[in-house]
DNA sequence: TTCGTCATGTAATGGGTTACATGATTAC
DNA sequence: GTAATCATGTAACCCATTACATGACGAA
């Protein structure tokens, strides 16, 4: 997971370590904060791996950064681990980290993965519905209301998922009527949320 | 963070591993779920180290279940460990998990853990903004949807704390006003929430 | 009698944090 | 010159998951 977020961000721009973790912080941080004992050795492992790269420092001043560089082996692996999606329950946890890089992937796909983590999110949602309605004698009322919160935030989270998924099926739609579609789209600008 | 979970539900009542799982999962399904591989093994080490007991089986027919009992040592560790509040980034994620239990502190208490809960949102809250304030021009339309939503709920997250601390409040007033507390207050009944 | 659920457990693995250590660079 | 931030890294630990294994019990 931590891998598919730095190869995203280096399929940007080339980065330091240092830079990845103040990216990640700010575009992710309200869902996954990373520690540098996590993020240095994952960037090694990446390297070994052949997936990203150490540029050659540029001059004396900058000698001690080590910016990486994402590899072709890189990008393919990177949206290989994007269409295929969660392979664990904690990796669905992580699903807002995917949808950040959404924009490299075909509508198809986006539509299949917003799906997906809906019913995930469905699911919960009618176990917490049946649990609050039973639950009222025999619990607290703290849990309750945790009980409660949790729905309600289940139900915001669903309905955000709705109006993405709303607005991949009207690009498809469009794709549709234009019928010809020239040659591979430029995924940064393709998406119904220009940046 | 287990540990707590587990004495919480003992301190109600007696359960075995299968039953603590399943009453997890609908009071904290939101926010929490445990496997087995991770339970089992935390009940073994809390009987090891007095916090909790197995009950001699009752029956022939129940042989197979291991219903475990908080002991003195367990209760006394639960509301240290309650009171104590998160000691790390990891346990103040769980926040409400620890809120399932508030029922057995004390409002003061309650309220401390409740702000301290909130400055770290509100502490959050204003990254995220800040974030989106520079943001526009820099990412794409998923990530500016994915901070957007990270701010709403974290936003909605604040506003149900304050909803909690405004409970409690009142109830401290509540407590000054009726001047002489008889004794010890129950702590299922006493709290601004009733079962 | 077979299928679903109840019930407990272990071994290997995963993904990450915390604490610590080091040192360069920048701004005051 | 000194404090804050930039920048990288390692070792020990934490808390949990996944996959597997085992078997009892109840209902169809």
């Amino acid at each position: 997971m931590l891998e598919l977020a730095i190869l995203g961000l280096l399929k940007e721009r080339s980065m330091h370590g240092y830079e990845l973790k103040k990216q990640l912080g700010q575009r992710l941080g309200f869902f996954w904060t990373v520690s540098f004992g996590s993020l240095y050795p994952t960037l090694k492992r990446l390297e070994r791996r052949g997936v990203v790269e150490r540029l050659p420092h540029a001059d004396a001043t900058s000698r001690r950064k080590h910016v990486y560089r994402i590899t072709e082996t890189g990008e393919e692996e990177f949206l290989a681990l994007l269409e295929e999606g969660p392979q664990s329950a904690w990796e669905d946890e992580k699903f807002p980290l995917r949808l950040a890089f959404f924009g490299y992937l075909r509508p198809e796909s986006r539509i299949r993965l917003l799906e997906r983590r809906k019913q995930t999110l469905e699911g919960r949602l009618a176990e917490g519905r049946r649990s609050l309605r039973s639950a009222p004698a025999r619990v607290d009322g703290y849990t309750l209301s945790l009980m409660r919160h949790g729905v309600s935030v289940t139900e915001h989270d669903i309905a955000w998922l709705d109006e993405l998924i709303a607005a991949e099926r009207a690009t498809l739609e469009e794709l549709a009527d234009a019928e010809a579609p020239s040659n591979e789209p430029d995924p940064a600008t393709e998406h119904p949320h220009g940046p």
